[in-house]
DNA sequence: GCAAAAAATTTACACGCGTAAAAATGGGAG
DNA sequence: CTCCCATTTTTACGCGTGTAAATTTTTTGC
């Protein structure tokens, strides 16, 4: 028995049922019939429906959780696993996840890798031992578990979001941006504000890293640019972004580099960073001449970029689109069956330019 | 069976095995002793485990998740529920939980509420239909559906961190910061240097928010120093708290109020936004006398604070004891039972100033 | 090498619900 | 009121594992 003081002094007690079984009893009504409202409600009788839903109003019951996907042809469930939790871009995607698939009816179960490929591989088993229908995995790139994530693709429909293990599983569908077409758009407002962007790429590898330095480095070819990514011996620690990059930078401004010159970092969190070393070198000094001060851009519109001091221009990850395009083949994945045939579907989609004060 | 390229070239096939029927057959060994291995190696033989360990090399087996918690009288499961994934507060209070709630052998089972009663309410019906062992809730506040985190906590224990529910559920065991402490040393830190810093609170209310005000107002007092709370009819839109402060700081600055003042957040994400009109309408600019500029501390020591300019000065809640304590008194509590005899464990620890540039 | 203790096996039932097949019931059309 | 079809009920089994009791096997102490 529940009791809660409903604020208007009522004291409202609920009669427990803990079985279906119990609840058959107590209304009235078969437990197969209850099974099959459970799952949906539009399959037994209006008058039916009415009825259970009238008891269910007095009394407090809640199928188990277990036994109702144990015995499933599909449990419902779908994995999300994200390589760190303190990273706002990430949180953001999980959140536009979580919403997308309760409207297509399943259930997300999260998992963080924590930034540890054994965590990871955990992650993956226990979506497995869950009959998970599915998984969306955003990975942690070179440190990634490749053998274990082979294996969940092996038993069930999974693909990449954000960033992907091209060599090592080519075959896993993915669905995030077009690093050439969010570098190449960024990079070129850059060459046409200033002269030549220098590159501050992200420490750990994965394919985002490598993708966007190409990008870089290709469209400042087709700009006709001479390209400069720096490099540092300084050595990341996790996925500590900010802080490597403000190391990276306070090195570089140290030895009197980067008046009146431009950066391009690979994220928002590396520019942010940046932002602070160049800040505390006083390279956005109001009265600093253009040739002696600094531009810094990041990527992915990370949510705090506009609050930053300058605000932060950079190029925004249709993170809603990606987020609910994962969902999307994810969930025809498991309908449709694996569809190998021509390959892994790759859904890359544009980043828009956001043009602030940093650059 | 599953088909990994391991690097070396070679082919690695392990045979799938399904059940733990299967497995026994396949080894030799019967299916309870499987059982007792899988629940805790140590509880067999050692020659037994080691020729478990050894054939589980070989083969490829995952317990069922759902089988092994039906019928078992603990599911070694916890439920944590956190208002909102966006805020790097939650997710670093979330990442101590699990790291902890693992070291003491237990699954954490994540939920976000996404600032909404009703999905928070959902979880908490979730969690028992999981038959979690207990449960950490960070509750949404004023919001919060009582009557669900009532009967959460009728059927299971639960805490709550960061935030309670006094009036409602005054019970129920929490662990958090000590308000009255590190509003206090802030206030107290504040008033050394200037004036009176004036009081920016949450918008949303639960009890961090009236704490921290009160805490601010007495504080005050004892300093015999003349309070003053921001009022605005600013209306914030869920838990966006910059954007909020943002508004309702350029509101003031635009009335021209604040020229010397200090300003005292009731959290790093207000501080963040009220930084940022600050800096937009030059508060912070280097030639400005003392007396021109403005103040401004937050409180949480939010991961990005250092990195903001000016950087953040503010009080740094513990996050590490808190969620290590939160997991150990939730764990003595699933263990020990429910000693509500001696009325709930409150748990408050302190916070740390952390003097940076902004006060 | 023996008895006692420890551990493993066998056997059986349980968990809570999904699901299939057959039987029974109900409602609506005529 | 009768007949037919849609629903519901009955009945029964299954999911994969936990767990208890009785039995057998192995280990340990001497």
């Amino acid at each position: 028995m529940t009791e809660v003081d409903k604020g208007e002094g009522k004291i409202v007690t609920k009669p427990k049922i803990n079985t279906m079984e119990e609840l058959s009893a107590a209304i009235g009504v078969s437990r197969p019939t209850l099974s099959r409202y459970f799952q949906d409600p539009d399959s037994v009788r209006r008058s039916t429906g009415e009825k259970i839903r009238a008891a269910l109003e007095g009394v407090e019951y809640v199928p188990n959780f277990f036994a109702t996907r144990m015995n499933r042809k599909m449990s419902g469930l779908i994995g999300v696993i994200i390589p760190h939790l303190n990273d706002l871009f990430f949180t953001s995607l999980l959140n536009v996840i979580e919403i997308a698939a309760q409207e297509a009816g399943f259930t997300v179960i999260t998992q963080s890798s924590h930034g540890d490929p054994e965590m990871e591989a955990r992650a993956a088993e226990r979506l497995l031992s869950m009959n998970a229908d599915g998984a969306i995995v955003g990975p942690l790139g070179a440190d990634s578990n490749v053998v274990a994530l082979g294996r969940l693709g092996a038993n069930l429909p999974f693909i990449f979001v954000d960033s992907r293990l091209p060599q090592s599983l080519p075959n896993i569908d993915f669905v995030g941006t077009d690093n050439r077409q969010s570098i190449g758009i960024m990079t070129e407002y850059l060459c046409r504000k200033s002269e030549a962007p220098v590159f501050l790429g992200m420490p750990r590898l994965n394919s985002n890293s490598e993708e966007r330095e190409a990008a870089y480095l290709s469209a400042m070819a087709r700009l006709g640019r001479v390209p400069r990514v720096i490099e540092s011996a300084i050595k990341p620690e996790g996925w500590a972004f900010e802080a490597y990059a403000y190391q990276v930078m306070t090195e570089q401004f140290g030895r009197g580099h980067f008046a009146g010159d431009t950066l391009i970092c690979a994220n928002d969190r590396l520019a942010i960073g940046a932002l602070r070393a160049a800040n505390r070198h006083g390279l956005f000094a109001r009265d600093l001449e253009p040739r002696q001060s600094i531009r810094i851009a990041g990527h992915d519109d990370h949510p705090l970029s506009r609050f930053m001091t300058p605000s932060l221009t950079t190029v925004a990850q249709d993170v809603d689109a990606i987020g609910r395009c994962a969902v999307d083949v994810l969930v025809r994945r498991i309908h449709g069956g694996a569809a190998t045939a021509e390959g892994p579907e790759i859904r890359m989609f544009d980043a828009n330019l956001r043009v602030r004060e940093s650059a």
